[in-house]
DNA sequence: GTTCCGCATGAATCGATAG
DNA sequence: ACTATCGATTCATGCGGAA
């Protein structure tokens, strides 16, 4: 099998004119939030980012198959004692052009960056949109299962019997009888919140996201085989992860500076000698 | 010292107009979502909220002291395979209309019940909107610190072991002093990510939300003798906490039957003899 | 080879100071 | 008045060197 990492140097905006239409499977990114990386990609003013990105987008949804999904990874800062508004004006600008906003993951940042304010708490979550083309589209749930935790199976044992009675009355489904099925698992469908701690002690470059990140959302919407997309590629996290998960990537750049590093760090092709699915399985992804 | 919970049936956008403006310390309210509860709020259309909700909030305003806070838990629910977008458009109408969107809290959820669709994992959080009327609000931020994680535990190892007794059993008197230093030290500032279970433990009655969402706020934005105000009183949550923490409260409830059954729990004046500040510190609030 | 401890380092935010 | 820069504040994490 042939896995390929397509890197190019330029504007998103530009280069995904060249990519064709429903070709990509997931599009992970996290592009430059409004007035942050000022220093290495100048900064867009809250004001104007929606204007700024919008026709990024519609590249996006271009090329995107109609099974496949976008995950935005975005937090919009504080501006004069306010949150800005400007990611909810995207979303909304976003569902105009054509997107459906389907689910907003949370990240928790465990270690979030530290402060005291007289007005505010340290900020230790960012959003993950999810949008997609259709209603339907490919999500492989199993593969992001999590073993369920001691606390669970007790809680469950212990409570069932209040819950059941609960559930029964108050919603009256008969939704308690499910729960017993979920004595006798080991593992859980996990749910929207994600946590995870940011990677603080890169040496050479700091990412902007852990691959843990990356990594549980090309599980969950893509298999080997797949193409990932990730139009801000910076440090190269989404590609990487997404090679070594045998997906291939597509990467996309403005600064020559983070296109050369990730460049020497994939191959443009790459062969696998085993079976997709025997040898994936047998690693811990 | 006197507390008052002054209970009102009706609807909050008629009998708001009753209650002085500028006399609320803090609104902590639960809503009826869109298109939830149907059969006992009626049920209001997402495409409808906006334009239903505004009026409320209008008053609440008015209401709010300057130096008060609002807080609205609210999760958009899933409609026709997409996540409704009312929350948004809601938010961007209250800032027109005079408030600042200060901060978003999110509560995670732990104990989401089991659930599997197709395209969708369980939804475990919801969203705490914080407005004020001012940059300038109070807030008493020492009152919510939480234990430090493992690092500080290194450090507390490093003291002797009749100093981490003291330090353990908190008996505050002249060898307390020398320990203070640690016990501040011991403590951190939280983040805007609550981890809250739904309650499991309730009679007849299921609450929007458990205790200690309303008591968390409530210990954050008030002090002893403060007033706050759930305009959607439903089954009284907000208020009996408010009551036990030695806050006024108002409580406005739309449905008779939620109104009886609050008005049995919470005796409308309630005398404290000691003084509120030493009694509060006493206990485990 | 484990465990332990020191240390740098973050998509932060505010308020004051400077242009 | 309005924007740009800087110092102070603060804490979870993982690496590397030490015990």
């Amino acid at each position: 099998m042939e896995i390929r990492n397509d890197l190019y140097l330029g504007d998103c905006q530009d280069v995904l004119k060249k990519i064709s239409e429903n070709s990509v499977d997931l599009i992970f990114t996290s592009p430059p939030y409004a007035d942050q990386r000022k220093n290495t990609y100048g900064g867009i003013r809250p004001d104007d980012y929606v204007d700024w990105f919008l026709p990024k987008t519609k590249q996006m949804l271009r090329v995107l198959k109609p099974s496949g999904t976008f995950v935005l990874n975005i937090k919009e800062k504080v501006v004069n004692g306010e949150r800005s508004t400007y990611i909810m004006e995207l979303i909304l600008a976003m569902r105009k052009q054509g997107w459906l906003w389907t689910e907003e993951f949370i990240w928790h940042k465990k270690n979030c960056y530290p402060g005291k304010w007289p007005n505010r708490f340290r900020d230790s979550w960012e959003r993950l949109l999810q949008f997609n083309k259709n209603k339907k589209f490919n999500m492989y749930q199993e593969e992001v299962m999590v073993p369920m935790g001691d606390w669970a199976k007790t809680r469950l044992k212990n409570l069932s019997e209040t819950d059941r009675t609960r559930d029964e009355s108050k919603v009256g489904s008969g939704f308690g009888k499910n729960i017993s099925n979920w004595l006798t698992r080991d593992k859980a469908y996990p749910t929207n919140v994600l946590h995870l701690a940011t990677e603080c002690n890169n040496k050479k470059h700091s990412a902007a996201f852990p691959e843990g990140l990356p990594e549980w959302f090309i599980k969950l919407f893509t298999k080997v085989g797949d193409t990932v997309l990730d139009p801000f590629m910076g440090s190269g996290t989404t590609n990487i992860v997404a090679n070594k998960m045998k997906r291939n990537s597509i990467g996309i750049e403005i600064l020559q500076e983070y296109y050369d590093m990730v460049k020497s760090q994939v191959s443009p092709v790459e062969l696998y000698l085993f079976e997709p699915k025997a040898e994936y399985e047998a690693d811990k992804y």
